[in-house]
DNA sequence: CGTATTTGACCCGCGC
DNA sequence: GCGCGGGTCAAATACG
């Protein structure tokens, strides 16, 4: 009754009276990348309902049944690191239950756990965010994100000071490719759904290599070749190549 | 005992 | 203005 849901309210009241601090939802204007992956039933490696495993732990908050989908959307949040406002959504594709599609949402603000990227050689300040204190952590800033959206010949500069520094250094290049997109791309995922298909898309810690829609340029060799001579990356991109390339397939729209 | 996952409820944005 | 759908939070439960 009302007794109940007042008592309710009075607790949550409490938070309620700060959206900002709950970095409310806007379903629009939201950093989205599309993955589409591809699960091997038969392998056993990986649970069929679970999600891929990236470099970094995500901690389940909600799950919620979509509709005109058949299957349950899990909504993942990074729990590598406390101010981390990476998240995740992963759901099955509704033609195709062998297939994940997972939407990444917003940008790690934080080194992946088993790349210790401090040394990428990148600028001395983005080298360590977490050192800075939690407010630049969070990428909360509503308006700047939407205005950095819509611009697209020289907001990659400004882009790249806000989000894209997450922890991979090929992230620039591929986010510059990319782009990002959002409503129209979402949008024709599910239409595309049945269609011979669609999908791709960037990841934070990424496999730029694996991007063959992508890098129309020799640029690919060049941000590959800096790859290799990372130390880390070295181990990183074998890792990758192994970990990714079997579980992870890139759909193009043939 | 601590952490992660599950489930239900609430709120907001968008479309009609 | 109302309704629908989606997204997030919080409490409870399960597992390690």
């Amino acid at each position: 009754m009302d007794g109940s849901h007042s008592s309710r309210w009075d607790s949550k009241i409490s938070k309620e009276l700060k959206p900002e601090t709950r970095a409310f939802k806007r379903r629009k204007v939201v950093q989205k990348s599309v993955v589409t992956v591809k699960i091997e039933a038969n392998d056993g490696k990986h649970k069929s309902e679970g999600p891929p495993s990236d470099c970094w732990s995500w901690r389940k908050y909600g799950q919620k049944p979509i509709k005109g989908s058949p299957y349950p959307r899990g909504y993942y949040r990074c729990s590598t690191s406390k101010g981390c406002s990476a998240k995740k959504q992963v759901e099955r594709c509704r033609t195709d239950a062998s297939m994940l599609i997972i939407t990444y949402t917003c940008s790690h603000n934080h080194p992946g756990p088993d790349v210790p990227t401090t040394n990428l050689g990148q600028s001395p300040n983005e080298t360590e965010p977490e050192t800075k204190s939690p407010d630049n952590l969070l990428p909360t800033d509503p308006k700047q994100e939407q205005e950095q959206q819509p611009p697209m010949t020289s907001d990659e500069d400004a882009s790249e000071d806000h989000f894209h520094y997450s922890q991979s250094p090929f992230n620039s290049s591929q986010d510059i490719i990319i782009n990002q997109e959002e409503n129209p791309f979402t949008e024709n995922l599910e239409n595309t759904y049945d269609s011979p298909t669609v999908l791709f898309d960037e990841e934070p810690l990424s496999y730029p290599h694996l991007m063959t829609f992508s890098t129309p340029k020799s640029e690919e060799n060049d941000f590959y070749d800096e790859l290799e001579e990372l130390p880390t990356s070295s181990s990183f991109t074998s890792f990758m190549r192994s970990n990714f390339f079997d579980e992870r397939i890139l759909v193009h729209p043939s």
